[in-house]
DNA sequence: TCAGTTTTGATTGTTGACAAACCGCGCGAT
DNA sequence: ATCGCGCGGTTTGTCAACAATCAAAACTGA
């Protein structure tokens, strides 16, 4: 009757190729694959029981994607990141927050708020007991669950891969210090926003929560480049 | 002496991947793989004189970069837009612009502003000439070189793969009437305002620009579903 | 010692082959 | 006539092997 899977077993969906993928994004996501290193084919192959075929085909995409750069006979790097690639990333990633901004002020249904003010209240909890790494998490979600509520799937889609990108970097910079209490308080003023559901003003409002984002990240730079040039001033 | 080759045949490029990446796009986009076409892995590869391999490398960049869509065990068909798709992409990208807008504000050079204005030159030209295929890809190039003078690589990237993905489905409305007056109308506005370089009217008039085009797309099509909700609206 | 060259082991690039899955066709039962 | 079923050709999934290339060690001659 019905010929799927009973189950799906946590990652053996379909190719070995998409196995592989999603392997290989936890791989550097978790840093066990730092930046510059290279992807072994052969080795990896070996290592996951399978031949270089799929391998490769994993990479390819992940090249697509941006986590990983090719270089001819010499193989797939992991990508590095600079800080003009940061700074960038955030622009795009703000421009994208804004236009969510516009869409949800109108089609945000009270449910989703709902879930949102809970994964705030989360947040805080885990601020209070000092849990950086939950808090991280959260933050995450909180604003990927933002991007897909507008129900843009491209615009979810290009937000979250920019986001995995910064992550590799982001999570360098861990720690739990007056930027999360900042961060959290911008939060309550995106909820209260969000209620009210004014679109040019949760617009803007989103957009300055991702800059604010992009310069506590810069302050925890080792020598941070202070005065950047800030885009932002508007007139 | 010079290991390298003489001259760089037209698509010699590296890898075999590589070629078949770029010989797919093109073929994508030309139209002669239309929407919901399957790749035949094997065909293609005796085609272009190489293996399976390198076929199926590069369609995984293409699944990556939208274009094309992959199903276990049935292969690799070329992807199909619905209308809510082109919706969904005409509003990223016009966030884009709105962004690349706030950052050319200022740093657009004079020479930058020239070579708009000789693109723009060239529309009217063809527009007087009634060549429907030239306007429009000067068209496209006035767009991609605004994203390319911010200087920022990931929003230009993220901008011409979606402008490749909807070029898929403008090239079937190209028809030369009054629209293309109306959007040559608001290139002049947008050149003024490059020298004027007030960042939030840049972004603003660079956003409708966006969504007028979307609107023009809009009423060129088949069954025009109107009033569809505009999401735009300020306040 | 050192610069330049050769060798060598490791790694990528590509291929052809085989196994598994799929799709359309025809056949027979109802 | 219609539905179910099996069958064969076609296409995809994966692999192991071979050729091309690279990077670093070993070597050579001053």
């Amino acid at each position: 009757m019905d010929p799927t899977p009973i189950y799906e077993d946590a990652d053996e969906s379909g190719s070995l190729a998409q196995q592989l993928y999603r392997a290989l994004e936890t791989m550097i996501i978790e840093g066990q694959l730092g930046p510059g290193d290279r992807i072994n084919e052969k080795q990896l192959a070996d290592q996951r029981g399978t031949s270089r075929g799929p391998v490769r085909e994993a990479c390819r995409r992940l090249e697509e994607a941006g986590l990983v750069e090719f270089k001819v006979n010499r193989g797939f790097f992991v990508r590095v990141l600079d800080l003009s690639d940061i700074l960038e990333i955030y622009d795009v990633r703000a421009a994208l927050f804004s236009q969510a901004g516009r869409i949800l002020a109108r089609r945000i249904t009270m449910a989703q708020i709902d879930e949102l003010q809970q994964l705030q209240d989360q947040m805080e909890a885990s601020i209070e007991a000092e849990d950086a790494e939950k808090f991280y998490l959260l933050n995450r979600q909180f604003h990927s669950r933002i991007m897909r509520f507008t129900g843009n799937r491209h615009l979810a889609d290009i937000y979250e891969n920019l986001d995995r990108e910064l992550h590799i970097w982001r999570k360098r910079a861990l720690i739990l210090d007056g930027n999360v209490r900042a961060s959290a308080a911008e939060h309550v003023q995106i909820i209260e926003e969000f209620r009210n559901g004014h679109p040019s003003r949760l617009a803007r409002i989103l957009r300055d929560h991702s800059l604010a984002g992009r310069n506590r990240l810069l302050r925890t730079m080792p020598d941070s480049i202070a005065d950047t040039e800030n885009i932002w001033d508007d007139d």
